[in-house]
DNA sequence: CGATTTTGACCCGCGC
DNA sequence: GCGCGGGTCAAAATCG
């Protein structure tokens, strides 16, 4: 599929071009800055083109024209000759060319970060608007309203989005699983590979949220939802109590008689979260997509589950990951910020004790049953909520923690 | 024309 | 037994 919904999927592009623009704009701006100040034209130094002034270059330069001048100062020992009068002029020179080049520096360092900071806000703004566009009309129950507001042709439309507008898609939290035991995955639309599977995802402002559906045929946007490398049919939507969201039904259509479900809400505190719910085991090997997918999704919702506390990183989109006490926190969850946009995957359908993640198993294992389920949020509020605003993320994390530990495996 | 989505109806489990 | 809520079915509509 080669497109997407208008803000999200132009969003990489966009940013790109900005991207781009931005750093020329500092060139430019660097450049003008050393070129424009009043002194800039006075020193008969000779500088590099490229602005590659380097402190030790010019020190080195200094050091050569001081220690030529010191010799010439031996031999002529009394009046202060010309070579001294340049050798001062010089050193004030190079001195002033020195400071400008360190306050350079700090505004480099500072352009930079703010760049940074611009960009991330960029992203959220774009996001939110998105969002905004979605709340607007996704729980008003008029799904053809929601979808021209949202994506007016349908065949661009991307998964993720047609999954939002009924309810389905972006988000779903579900709590009990079969057999009472769950699965969690925080994370990017990601497929379970068996058994039933929660999931979080958080399409941050990075863009291509449905970053999946590029790998779907044009001709096929209808055909199939493959939001998450797996292609599903709706078979169902249903208001559930106490969600003003409806919850979409969807079958695995990757192979005839493939037991696996998923359902899709949003979640009812905070629509720009999209819970997906997972149930079943594939009985057909996952495409590479999705087990590319898969193997990223060792399972974010240990996280949740082991009590890791969620706690703003260092970066607005880098989770504060797994608590290093957990061991198994550790060893199943995972971050992927190589996603087109940050992911946590947390699988809980494995105990501490179990070794290793659940990620792929072809053939099938006989289902224990698993519950996983899958939240995604397509706005900042998620990041923030869970990557470090303290009041939405406690409260939602304990809902989701609360969710999925239901019944824990 | 085939696949998917929509949506009302139906089924089933659960609590009272 | 009845009502409620959740899940599924299936016919009609839609789309490529």
């Amino acid at each position: 599929m080669t497109t997407h919904l208008t803000g999200d999927d132009d969003q990489p592009e966009y940013q790109q071009v900005d991207e781009k623009r931005d750093i020329r704009e500092f060139v430019d701006f660097f450049s003008g800055e050393r070129h424009g100040r009043p002194d800039d034209s006075a020193p008969d130094v000779d500088l590099p083109k490229e602005s590659s002034i380097t402190e030790s270059s010019i020190n080195q330069r200094l050091t050569l024209n001081t220690g030529w001048l010191t010799e010439e100062e031996d031999r002529t020992v009394t009046k202060p000759s010309l070579h001294q009068l340049m050798n001062s002029n010089l050193r004030v020179k190079l001195g002033e060319l020195k400071d400008e080049n360190q306050n350079l520096r700090r505004m480099l360092d500072r352009v930079t970060k703010s760049y940074a900071g611009l960009q991330t806000q960029l992203a959220l703004l774009k996001q939110d608007e998105v969002l905004k566009l979605a709340n607007a009309t996704y729980c008003a129950g008029d799904d053809s309203q929601e979808r021209a507001m949202i994506s007016p042709p349908r065949k661009v439309k991307p998964a993720l989005f047609s999954e939002l507008e009924a309810g389905e898609g972006s988000s779903t939290i579900k709590t009990e699983g079969d057999d009472g035991t769950n699965n969690s995955i925080v994370d990017n639309q990601m497929p379970p590979c068996h058994g039933t599977l929660k999931s979080m995802t958080m399409p941050m402002a990075q863009g291509k949220a449905g970053s999946m559906e590029e790998d779907v045929p044009e001709g096929s946007l209808r055909r199939a939802r493959i939001s998450d490398g797996c292609q599903w049919r709706k078979y169902g939507q249903k208001l559930a109590k106490g969600n003003p969201c409806p919850r979409a039904y969807y079958r695995c259509t990757m192979a005839v008689g493939c037991p696996v479900r998923k359902q899709v809400q949003r979640y009812a505190q905070d629509k720009a979260i999209l819970v997906t719910t997972y149930e079943g085991s594939h009985n057909h090997p996952l495409p590479a997509a999705a087990a590319a997918l898969a193997a990223t999704t060792s399972a974010a919702a240990a996280m949740l589950l082991s009590g890791s506390t969620i706690s703003s990183g260092p970066t607005p989109f880098l989770p504060p990951f797994v608590s290093p006490h957990h061991q198994y926190a550790t060893s199943m969850a995972s971050y992927s910020p190589s996603s087109p946009y940050p992911t946590i995957t947390l699988d809980l359908s494995h105990s501490p004790l179990l070794s290793g993640p659940n990620i792929i198993h072809w053939p099938p294992m006989p289902p224990p049953p698993i519950f996983d389920t899958y939240v995604s949020s397509d706005s900042h509020v998620l990041p923030g909520s869970l990557l470090g605003h303290p009041q939405n993320s406690h409260s939602f994390t304990q809902t989701v923690r609360a969710a999925i530990s239901a019944d824990p495996a």
